[in-house]
DNA sequence: TTGTATGCGTTATCAT
DNA sequence: ATGATAACGCATACAA
């Protein structure tokens, strides 16, 4: 009943620390009064809790959160779902969520699922195994529409950044107004004479992606706009561009719009490699402002994606509800978004 | 005793999930038996097992972890704490902690410390009090030696990239070859035909720090070097090497050296802002090969951090031990760096 | 002011 | 092949 009595069996196991029990007995009192000296809960005499607290201290009790958990049916613990944490947006929108939960005195435990949607369901089951009080959802992919739909009345999960198609009405949605952000692209690159323009889409099933092209459809005109579509990477933007200038006939368009920056560096790069010049010859935008884009050359016109705040806002919301043990109702949260013009779009010469 | 028998009080509660004594029920067996179909650690008849099954898929039962972790004495989690998880770095060590621990089936806790000593100490309380069963420490600044000292015998730690001083012999330590990559870029420099170099240095106590910078002494020969001592972000880099151009008399250096790559690029900066040109007039060489490094103009020489494989040996080396609820005893992990030669840096003229 | 008894939900031990 | 019971370590309702 001691701790420590482990016989050295030539590995060193971890020592059994010290129990509520064991402060007890050595402070000659019960588990209640240590329980109580601890977490202030009922007074307890001067003379008693300085007592238990020197034992306390003596042994280097630290109550078992294990045990704490059972007995509360919490931990204290939220989950944040990205696909790729190495990811500059994520790692800003994780920051955001750690800074929130934090605050209110919660871990943030990161699953990290490389779009893949095994591991996305291994995380999920924390939720379900209620490992966690809740879940920021930031799966960067769709295809998790079925994944999520058993929990969502459930389990108290904020969806952050993309919208999950089917389930707005579910849950609490935190993200950026890509659709503003597209309007604001395609104004400027009005504004600076542009009247044909290549729109390089993400994912057709992004809503994030067909928001940000609807809104440039919007505001550029939806005459002058050839689409075409791809995946969020550079190497995707560089292929469409280098497809589309590689069609034969006179260049289409003065400007192109990426959904997002790694796909418009791709897109300065193929025009580059097709002797192109940007801004001089074609002006390219983005969207995201990742910290690539305002150092290669020339710095990249795009939209700024407020990534923390969005992850800041999904772990406030939802906390304030786990907190008290509630089932978050429905909410929407659109966050503002800024232009960011810098040297990749110029005026129509 | 049935789940769900809540009265809704306007507010939609968590309702109870199905405990492992209503799946027994349910079954009409016992919950040792209900247990045993789960885990399978002990034959169950095909009939029971399927009728078992049944009620569980129904009931949606999923184990409570909370439970669990109390009865097995572990959580199957382990902490990373990093100090901004933001940086490219960390993002890829904490990949590769991530990765590490799913394959073992452990999930990831993550601190984000932001360099608070007061956040650290938070986190590190989740080892006393049991909830994470290692931790993977990644401070990146060095004055957690007392905050460290206490935990590292009775917990399973691995410091991870940088060095606590005092603490070498006394835990896992996986870090990067940081003499060695000094080395490869003194001797990259001399090569090139230099002889007097400016080494900016980061923080005076950091291990890694210093190491790199002895590295590059040892190999660009220790009298061409003059040294100076700043943080490890842009803006210091700038000032150090703006006031070691400033000093008035004739320029004392050919390269600079600087101790991490944004130091290097506020090194660029000043340089360029002081009308010389790199690496015509001065070649500058960093470390970490940051995303940025490739990209900026001109592409910074650099040496190679694999900070993914940090984080990944980190934690497989960790989880070795705790997995059998052992402390780690002390072992040390130099990984090889690579020298990335780029524009940034050409021969004396 | 303090203590006793009980329960949180699971798994391990020891029966049968 | 299955079940009863104890134990994990704590917090709390109830007693005194």
């Amino acid at each position: 009943m001691t701790p420590d009595t482990d016989a050295d069996e030539g590995r060193r196991r971890v020592r059994r620390p010290a129990s509520i029990k064991d402060v007890a007995a050595a402070a000659r009192v019960s588990p209640t009064t240590v329980s109580h000296v601890l977490s202030g809960n009922r007074p307890v005499a001067q003379e008693t809790a300085d007592r238990v607290r020197a034992v306390v201290a003596r042994l280097g009790f630290v109550p078992a959160s294990t045990a704490r958990n059972l007995q509360a049916g919490s931990t204290n613990v939220i989950g944040l779902l990205v696909p790729d944490i190495t990811n500059q947006f994520f790692a800003e929108l994780a920051k955001g969520v750690e800074d929130a939960a934090h605050d209110l005195g919660y871990g943030v435990i990161l699953c990290n699922t490389e779009f893949d949607p095994e591991r996305e369901d291994r995380y999920l089951e924390l939720l379900r195994g209620r490992f966690i009080d809740g879940m920021v959802y930031a799966s960067g992919s769709p295809p998790s529409r079925d994944r999520l739909a058993s929990l969502l009345g459930r389990f108290p999960i904020a969806l952050a950044d993309e919208v999950v198609p089917g389930l707005l009405e579910q849950t609490i949605l935190v993200t950026a107004d890509h659709r503003a952000g597209g309007r604001l692209v395609g104004q400027h690159l009005r504004e600076l004479g542009h009247r044909r323009a290549l729109a390089v889409s993400g994912p057709g099933d992004l809503v994030s992606s067909a928001e940000r092209i609807a809104g440039f459809r919007e505001a550029f005109g939806d005459e002058g706009v050839t689409e075409v579509e791809g995946a969020f990477v550079e190497r995707s933007g560089y292929d469409m561009v280098a497809a589309a200038l590689d069609g034969g006939g006179p260049r289409r368009f003065t400007a192109v719009f990426a959904a997002n920056d790694l796909m418009a560096l791709g897109a300065v790069a193929a025009l580059e490699d097709a002797g192109l010049s940007v801004p001089h010859d074609v002006s390219v935008a983005g969207f995201d402002d990742i910290m690539l884009a305002a150092r290669v050359h020339p710095p990249l016109t795009t939209v700024h994606q407020p990534a923390y705040d969005i992850g800041r806002t999904a772990a406030a919301q939802l906390l304030q509800y786990v907190h008290r043990g509630e089932v978050p109702p429905a909410s929407r949260h659109i966050l503002p978004v800024r232009l960011k013009a810098r040297a990749s779009t110029a005026a129509l010469r």
